[in-house]
DNA sequence: AATATATATCGGAATAATTCGATATACAAT
DNA sequence: ATTGTATATCGAATTATTCCGATATATATT
């Protein structure tokens, strides 16, 4: 987060509604995605997502993307899953540089 | 800032580097407007804004009005001119904000 | 191999943001 | 009153973002 374009990158991840939702919901899996049988300390698996953003899978996927490539979240996949979950370490830098940036 | 589209409103006006930008010269007036001739405690003069951004003066407008939407600003008339300042209490207000709902 | 499921990507339409020059408004000075 | 200066606002063009349905890719199952 010591780079310009990544801050830039991050704050324009985190303006747009949904995709903070979404970091939202993903501070607290048990609480919004507790259908998924899997276990949700390897993530939140996409498609539970879509079902919660009343969006369409496309969209919602690219909102994931952008979450992803800004390094607000990060992935694993299993299978034909991919899961989600917040890359805690990046958001607390993302805090930090924007704190004594600002 | 606990209300949600005030948040939003920030975020969005934060998700323009040339706003960013603004914001950060304006903490450093002395350093990046030493030209001014009236006392810098009262805020930098849009005009010298003007003159850094490389944009147009409508454009650099549009981009303060922004800011001071959001307010991360605040302006103080006298005369013909309207001087611009940070709005330290809110841009702290955000952080806080920010810190904890992300 | 064929079918089904999960997710990503593509193409395009709709909307929003950025930018500019031109004009309007407000104040100051002649 | 006129002229000049500072800033805001308007109208329009450009660019970026959002969104969708359709398709592609990858994996799993039969």
């Amino acid at each position: 987060m010591t780079d310009k374009t990544e801050l830039d990158a991050v704050i324009k991840a985190l303006a747009h509604p949904v995709r903070r939702q979404i970091l939202a919901w993903l501070k607290d899996p048990e609480r919004w995605f507790s259908e998924q049988h899997t276990s949700l300390d390897g993530g939140v698996c996409a498609g539970m997502i879509d079902k919660k953003t009343g969006l369409s899978q496309s969209t919602t996927s690219a909102h994931l993307a952008t979450l992803q490539r800004a390094g607000l979240v990060e992935t694993q996949k299993i299978g034909q899953w991919i899961y989600y979950k917040r890359n805690e370490a990046n958001i607390r830098a993302f805090l930090d540089a924007i704190s004594t940036s600002l």
